[in-house]
DNA sequence: TAGCGATTGTTGTTGATCATAGCAATCTCA
DNA sequence: TGAGATTGCTATGATCAACAACAATCGCTA
């Protein structure tokens, strides 16, 4: 079938996304994380005492969004909230939480290194730059 | 604010493909079509009496889905049925449709463009390349 | 220091997207 | 001719993100 579609980058954009997100989220479903879960654990890793609105903003998810995504996570035990003033709290990786970003991390250094891996090598160091500039 | 996932290629594909797609389902919004229905229109001007079951294999849409989506096209004028034999019918652009995708192809052709010159020249070329790799 | 605008966390709702299951009619091929 | 595959479709549920609204609080400034 004649595909018009494969010479667009946009649209191969869109495809390399879609697949490969779908085996990611295969494999981070085997520890009961999602994407969006993950960037979270490993944001408020970085930046202890982050706040909710810091999140969202930093990954582009509406303050509304990130209450049901902070929820689940607290109540899987993975964070935990420390009020900061009156309207503030800030974020903090649980014990069990700093396990789980163990295991999440060694998934998701194979997941890169396999994803690096699948392009060739005379194009592989030039992935990274051309999507950040797409989008920063 | 630390960023860790700044280094990992899966998140900025991802966050380049978001932002990508949402400048230009913006675009395509002008004219009254979302990214699903161009590619079928122009899946449909490539390979005239495809099959809706064809289409959804070529664009890894399910079957059940294409209904609403071939009905939208259809309602709209752009799109035609023929039966083929007693259970398949053919799918063609009609006059509006063709004009529809003139424009389309317009708004498309600007869009990929832009995309490309946002890329630095030095990694430009392969940005194409790199992304099929990933799903192809 | 009193007040006003901005910020935070939250609720509730909506729309879009996608997966799944099931079904009747039809085709294909042995 | 009969069995299995295919086609188009209905119906349903899950998920996700956008939006509007709200009370409480903060921070700056007049």
């Amino acid at each position: 079938m004649r595909d018009p579609l494969a010479l667009l980058p946009g649209y191969a954009l869109r495809r390399a996304a879609n697949a490969t997100a779908a085996q990611l989220a295969a494999r981070l479903g085997t520890i009961g994380l999602k994407q969006s879960g993950v960037s979270v654990l490993l944001l408020v890793e970085a930046n202890p005492a982050v706040t909710a609105s810091a999140l969202g903003r930093q990954l582009d998810i509406q303050r509304a969004n990130m209450v049901p995504l902070l929820k689940r996570l607290e109540d899987a035990g993975l964070i935990a909230r420390k009020p900061i003033d009156g309207k503030s709290q800030g974020l903090m990786l649980t014990p069990p939480g700093r396990e789980m970003i163990a295991r999440a991390r060694a998934i998701i250094d194979l997941f890169e290194a396999e994803l690096l891996a699948r392009v060739p090598a005379q194009h592989r160091d030039h992935l990274l730059p051309a999507l950040d500039a797409l989008w920063r």
